[in-house]
This record gives C-alpha cells, sequence and structure tokens, in this order.
DNA sequence: GCCATACCGTCCGAAACAGACCGTATGCGC
DNA sequence: GCGCATACGGTCTGTTTCGGACGGTATGGC
C-alpha cells in the first residue's frame, strides 16, 4: 500500500467522516467535525478544503461537482478509500498519545514564579475541567436514547475520563496549596 | 510588554528550562527536555538550537561564546527574562489542554473496521499505558529522596493520574469487548 | 430596501516538524 | 596501535501545519 506514507491522521479523520456520514463537502465536514472530533483533535478548518482534494488526487476519495454556480464539491469514498481506512484500523498504533496542557507547563516551572500563582492556576484549571465535564455530560444525556449514536460515543467516555483525572489532580493541588 | 506576543509556549520551555537549572547550551536543554518536560510536551530537537537564539535577539537571554574551536554558546536569563517568564506564570491561562491520541481516533471510527479491531486496539493500549506507567513509577521513586527535587516531580503525579485514566478506560473496554 | 447574521470558502506568511546528515570524541576489544 | 562502535554536539532542508484574516453570498427580519 504505497499511498499509505502519503497519508496523515488528518487524512484518516477525513475518510472516516465520511465514511460514518456518507458523501459530505467541505463544508460537512467542518460542522461534523466541529461538533465531535474537534473536542480531542483539533486543526484548523482549512485543512477540510485541501485535504480531501489531496485525497482525491490519491484517488481515495472522489468529488462530484454540482452546479456551477456555487462550486462546492461532494466527496464520496472510493472502494481504495474504504480500504485504506480498514487497513490503518487494523493496523498498530505505535505513538504514545500526545497530551499538551499550558497548564501543566506552568505546574513545571511554577518555582520560578509567585508563591500564589499555582492555587490560582489550580482554581482556573478546576473550574475549566469542570466546565468541560458539564459539556461531555450534557451531550451523553441528549443523545442516551438514540442507540446507533451512543455506540459513537465511547470516546466520550475516554473524554470524561481524562477530565475527571485531570480535574482530581488539580483539586488535590488546590487543598494543597490552600485556597 | 510587546515581546510576549513572538513567544510561543516552546520559548516558555527553553527560558523555564534555563531558569531552572541555570545558564546552559543548547545540547544541556536537549537532554534536560528529554528527561522531563519531553513526556508530556513534545517538539523536535533542532527547535532548542534556534529558539534560543531567537530569545536571545529578543533580549530575553543573553548568549556567550566560549572557545573559538567548537562553537558552542551558552546561554543565560537576562532580567528582561526572567520578568517574561514570571508575567506568563501570573497570567491567566485561557486555552484548554489538548489531546493527540491516534488510538482514540481509530476508536471513533471503529465501526467501519473489522469488529476484532477494538478489543486488539484496547490490548495493545492497555500495554502501553502500563509500560508508561511503570516508566513514571520508576521516575519517582528514583528521586522521592531528593527533596528539590521531588517538587518539580508534581507534574509527574498529573502525568501519573492520565495514564490510569487511559488504562481503566481502555481496560473496561477490553473486558466488554471480550478478549 | 437595509442591515445583521449565518453560510461557505480561499489565501498567505510564519512556525513547527521530522529526521537525514555530518563531523568529533571516546572507549574498547584485539 | 588499529579499527570499530557508540555517544556527543549541532546543522540543514523541504514539507506540513497553523491561525486567522479576508471576501463573497444567501437569508431573514424589520
Amino acid at each position: 500500500m504505497v499511498v499509505a506514507d502519503r497519508l496523515s491522521p488528518t487524512s484518516y479523520v477525513v475518510l472516516g467522516t465520511i465514511a460514518l456520514r456518507g458523501p459530505s463537502t467541505s463544508y460537512d465536514l467542518k460542522r461534523a467535525v466541529g461538533r465531535s472530533i474537534g473536542y480531542f483533535w483539533h486543526f484548523p478548518h482549512a485543512q477540510l478544503y485541501s485535504e480531501p482534494q489531496r485525497l482525491a488526487e490519491l484517488g481515495l476519495l472522489e468529488a462530484e461537482t454540482e452546479s456551477e454556480g456555487r462550486r462546492r464539491r461532494t466527496y464520496r469514498l472510493t472502494e481504495e478509500g474504504r480500504k485504506e481506512l480498514r487497513a490503518w484500523l487494523a493496523e498498530p498504533t505505535p505513538e504514545h498519545f500526545q497530551m499538551r496542557d499550558i497548564a501543566e507547563l506552568k505546574l513545571f516551572f511554577n518555582e520560578v514564579g509567585d508563591p500564589g500563582d499555582v492555587a490560582r492556576l489550580a482554581r482556573e484549571q478546576v473550574a475549566a475541567h469542570r466546565e468541560r465535564i458539564a459539556v461531555y455530560e450534557d451531550m451523553q444525556a441528549r443523545y442516551a436514547d438514540l442507540d446507533a449514536v451512543a455506540k459513537r460515543m465511547i470516546t466520550l467516555r475516554l473524554g470524561l475520563e481524562m477530565e475527571h483525572a485531570a480535574l482530581r489532580f488539580w483539586s488535590a493541588l488546590l487543598d494543597e496549596a490552600g485556597s
């Protein structure tokens, strides 16, 4: 499979989203991603316009230009595309997850700052994680009855676990640092 | 503070590391980062050569070229630099943390793949997180007696919390999916 | 008829990125 | 004392990614 090494995680986001939702325009992708994957895999929306084109050139997507006026293309998965996606899903995942947490960075360097900084940071983080948890729980509640969707929500559980872990940590730190 | 918006998280990693360790060469940074921050904030080492130069131009670091032969520069913090770092530590942190977890992505799209994929993925992840936990616990044990270092290890606790959360999730998933 | 607000898409300069590459020491076996 | 392997220390380069500014076009409401 020689195309495989021209593909990035973003490519699979596009492929996968189209596989789940059916044929989509870039804008469709943008909205779909914003509501779901966007929460745990960030990238700028501009990529959702360039990436499908690339994938089409590689033969993994097939573009269908509709209407001359506004030129918007609907992309659909080719057989190649589906195969590539399934191959990716089946192969091992060597990379460990990566975090990018400014708060953690600040905590690491805290001894250079003022004594009060840590407590303030912790307070902020507690608030932020609580808020995010609320958002996730809301999503979970909203779709709890739809079985098909519920299945997809499994990553939401992971997100919640992570948020709770972070919340626990910062809360404990706050207690220690004194409010 | 007009320099502030020319600074990225990486800039603060450099500034902070030098603040903690004292004057350092790029290579010193490379090693120090590899042993600590590298675990939760990845970036290519090449940046540890270019970034200090940039910071020196901005007046936040001060370069001292020693010996003509191998030209290696030792960087030390200027007053400006320390002030900038402290200001950063004191200011609020608007961004939420970001995760980049290929495994989570695969899980999200799992219904496109084969039925067995999820269980395999979960098994892999359990192993990977267990391994990482072992590494962290090892670090923790090694430095437990050194008080000064122990303080810095606080971020390690956060790392462990996160790893455990992930481990719990994937273990549970593995149980459900059946081995 | 006018304004506000979604909707939809493009573009661009600046960073980040991975990782190949290249010398120079230093040790170590033989 | 020679040859080799390994760690040390650093540079370079071509892609991607990244924000986010920008610019049109519908659509509805007043």
